[in-house]
DNA sequence: ACCTCGACCTGGGCGC
DNA sequence: TGCGCCCAGGTCGAGG
């Protein structure tokens, strides 16, 4: 599940390589993935474009080109890669153990890549999706800022830390939803999945089904302050822990920035050594500390 | 207006 | 060995 950090270290891969580069033919096998909202369908509207950047906001990976922007939502597990013939492909996708992102440098088109892109130069950018929850939805470059998409999302949590504590303050105390649902709410911030979401309870000490208008000042500022943190904090390490493969392998990974709480029901609290429980909300299973988030 | 819940989708794990 | 069942979850639309 691509959250803020992994989107952003997607990004950061294809900032350096896309821009500058010319589309020569695009391939969807999988129609269904596009939402077009330009006069031709995306295969022809790409043809003879060159990429100008690739931005993020929250989860939305923003690529421009010159009269078309395309937003790539990454579902649960869309990878988009640039892939250069003349580098070796890995041979198999490296598996997140606890969140099963799969992830690889750059690979052949398989089954599950559903849109290559082809540049005039030899190389291409692959979008792979197995469960094909995500979506391209392309718009013409000056309607894209007023992409629905777009405008209905919060705060980024990184890119606007510094709206987050006064926009949190005003929100939280309006709604009677779970503080875990209501964070998972992209409209009150934006970036957030389920992983994020219980780590940051966890780290603030929150029981996750506390109402949003229940929450003090303190809890919620202790958020606005963590939040950008946590996430900053899993960009420095290429999204969620992929270089923790070795501490979550046994060791119970008192590294710091691996997961706490996320996919560790039943296990020890690594701050207080109780047993983590799970509950549901908003449909979600939630991990969370009866110690260290009390009631 | 706000909130909850099921559908969409596939692969992996588990029980029989 | 293999089959069927259930679970994972981001987003959206239907219904309360």
């Amino acid at each position: 599940m691509p959250e803020l950090p992994e989107v952003e270290t997607i990004r950061r891969g294809l900032a350096p390589k896309l821009p500058g580069r010319t589309i020569a033919r695009v391939t969807v096998d999988r129609p269904k993935l596009v939402v077009c909202h330009t006069t031709l369908p995306l295969e022809e509207d790409l043809l003879g474009q060159t990429y100008q950047s690739v931005r993020r906001r929250g989860k939305i990976l923003i690529v421009d080109l010159e009269r078309t922007s395309v937003l790539v939502r990454l579902g649960m597990t869309g990878q988009m890669t640039f892939r250069d013939p003349a580098l070796p492909d890995a041979a198999k996708f490296s598996v997140h153990p606890v969140t099963g992102l799969q992830r690889a440098p750059q690979h052949a088109p398989d089954k599950h890549t559903h849109i290559v892109v082809e540049h005039s130069d030899g190389t291409m950018a692959c979008y792979r999706d197995i469960r094909m929850f995500g979506r391209w939805i392309a718009y013409p470059r000056e309607q894209v800022e007023d992409a629905p998409e777009l405008l209905g999302l919060g705060p980024d949590p990184v890119a606007q830390p510094e709206c987050l504590r006064e926009h949190l303050l005003r929100e939280l105390p309006k709604t009677t939803r779970a503080i875990k649902v209501a964070l998972l709410d992209q409209a009150l911030i934006c970036g957030l999945g389920n992983i994020y979401v219980d780590e940051a309870l966890f780290g603030c000490r929150i029981y996750p089904a506390t109402p949003g208008r229940e929450l003090n000042k303190d809890q919620i500022e202790a958020l606005a302050q963590f939040i950008p943190s946590l996430l900053e904090r899993a960009i420095a390490n290429r999204g969620t822990t992929f270089s923790d493969y070795r501490d979550s392998e046994g060791n119970p990974g008192h590294n710091q920035d691996s997961l706490q709480v996320y996919g560790r029901y039943g296990q020890e609290c690594y701050r207080c050594g109780s047993t983590l429980e799970r509950l549901t909300l908003g449909g979600r299973t939630t991990t969370w500390c009866p110690q260290c988030q009390a009631q």
